[in-house]
DNA sequence: AATAGTCGTGGAAACGTTTCCGAATTAATT
DNA sequence: AATTAATTCGGAAACGTTTCCACGACTATT
């Protein structure tokens, strides 16, 4: 329609005004008396009139945009997380950009570089690895920001809203499956430096480390864990259980065992991290971490965008959810493997 | 820092010229002698000048960015098709606001008729349902769109490039099954009002529709398909295959029956849609029809980002791509059932 | 050496709002 | 009835760009 161009002068013309009491017609102000604001609406009405944003930005130094970085909208948890963003974004009004850093660092670097140039009120972002350089940008940023972080340890003194999950969520893993009786325990996934904190876990958790019991492939998927499967089933001494850094590569592990002929959890039990819809759907159904992620996406967003509406500076919060183990057939012990738990 | 209010007038007044000097040279405009521009250069980065988009958004009528509405980000095959629209936005140049509809046809409309509030170039929309009134709103849209399509019957005179599957993906199911033999098939899968032309598939496909084969859940879940697979194992006369309306149901389906000893696919063949990562990691392997999302995400984008490049009016394009069947270990002919395919 | 033509530059208008401020009208107070 | 107070309204500035236009300085042509 041509009606697209309908600017205030439009309608403070056809209401026989002036373009100043339009404004306070629309947006609700005092200073204007019933019969000119009902004129004034009739006008709007028939124009089709809709203030044009950029100009209210221009004025306002706001967008009611925020930008979620995420490293891969496509990764498992990650979808969650954007949709809960969104929610929460949407009921204060503000719009939600999408933006996949695709894990790489430089990408995540630029990004903040390039955050002046976006000119959104506001920063939600799910780091992968969390260089020293991606903290002092941080700092010097000029807008606020939320992280959303897994697994990494951050500095204190970080100039930014900060959600995590407090236990490493491999710590929940490893004492269950100490405690279900395994002993030689294993571990898959992506080499340390991607989230390193699921692997500290694992040696944490450990007396002494077999260095032949941990494999690490390329990153988080299915196919890393089954080529981790391929690996350990060549060991002369196989491991009893094994710790998935994420629920891919537990699946992984999963399938390729079961077509080696390997039983899962008589021979091997496995447990993985993020809690994924997948777990539920393997035969058998495989336990896992929960890692919270519609919970902790929401207070993410709800920490930067009150920051952002009362101008907040400082005081810092954070934010510490504990992660929870849902135990399903893949981890079940031997001895009571009866016992029916979710 | 402080530094964040940098205008054009500060580095103008710094580099000791005019602010239009200064406009051209950081937009690389002719009339400017290389001189001045080396000077006013060094100027914004002394500075650190951005100019402030908003300004020129205002100028040029532009936002440089696309919205993406789609139901629901969390669900199965949507993930792929946001993150292959990013890819193709950022090379453009543009940014991506996201948007869930929740499926929910009221706020599809709501979405449309928001539109111009929310000052995008142009969108990008995945509809669920497809009632006239939706495409009413389209047309009388002022702003370019791209209508991702699967499953529905669009009216041809619709003021948008549509990317679409062109055959009904079921088509493709139907025929696979029939063609290994099966004679009682049944359809699990949200009522067909939802994407009606998943069904269509079936009742075409058969020249007498046993109604007692057809099962419809609440929508596209697991416990659609667990439902569903309840009800089949109770009629008296079970089917011997099942079209399963997507791959969330058809995994649904497949537990539940393996849980009530019903094997698979000797006893009942199950095929899916969407070829969902899913269908890989169960046991026995789904059969599933590829809806080819990356890439029919890819072409919508390009043409709604070209149609706005070129300010195209009219002429809208019609993209078809053809379904790809996968035949997986859920759907292997019982005479043939050692026969290895993927 | 005088004129025509380039080139480089700055001033100012324009984009569409909101809001300050002053003017004009109306209502209230004595 | 006259002054004051309150209310309603319009003009204009401001937000930070881009770009049109005019002007001056310089080079090139005769």
């Amino acid at each position: 329609m041509g009606t697209y161009k309908v600017t205030i002068e439009d309608v403070a013309a056809l209401a026989g005004v002036g373009i100043a009491t339009v404004s306070r017609a629309i947006n609700n102000t005092d200073g204007i008396s019933p019969k000119t604001k009902e004129k004034v609406l009739a006008a709007v009405e028939e124009l089709g009139f809709i203030p044009n944003s950029f100009a209210q930005n221009l004025k306002f130094r706001q967008t009611k945009q925020i930008a979620l970085a995420v490293p891969d909208i496509r990764n498992a948890f990650i979808p969650e997380i954007a949709y809960s963003v969104e929610q929460v974004a949407k009921h204060y009004g503000y719009r939600v950009v999408q933006i996949n850093t695709l894990g790489n660092i430089r990408s995540e670097l630029e990004l903040l570089r390039d955050m002046k140039k976006l000119h959104v009120d506001g920063l939600i972002i799910l780091p992968l690895a969390y260089p020293k350089t991606l903290k002092d940008l941080i700092n010097k940023a000029s807008l606020p920001i939320s992280i959303i972080n897994y697994g990494k340890t951050l500095d204190t003194d970080v100039k930014a809203d900060i959600v995590s999950l407090s236990t490493p969520e491999g710590k929940l893993v490893m004492e269950h499956l100490i405690s279900i009786g395994r002993t030689r325990i294993g571990y898959a996934g992506a080499p340390k430096e991607i989230i390193e904190e699921r692997f500290f876990a694992y040696e944490d958790a450990l007396d002494q480390i077999d260095r032949s019991l941990v494999y690490f492939g390329d990153d988080f998927s299915l196919q890393t864990g089954a080529k981790a499967a391929d690996y350990f089933v060549n060991l002369t001494h196989m491991p009893d259980a094994i710790y998935a850094g994420n629920d891919m590569v537990a699946v992984g592990l999963l399938n390729r065992f079961k077509e080696l002929g390997i039983r899962v959890p008589e021979d091997i039990a496995i447990v993985g991290v993020d809690n994924n819809l997948l777990c539920t759907i393997t035969t058998p159904k495989i336990s896992s971490v929960s890692i919270m992620g519609a919970e902790v996406a929401k207070v993410a967003t709800e920490l930067l965008l009150q920051r952002i509406e009362e101008q907040k500076k400082g005081l810092f919060e954070r934010v510490q959810f504990e992660p929870r183990l849902i135990v399903r057939e893949s981890s079940l012990s031997r001895t009571r493997s009866t016992h029916h738990i979710e």
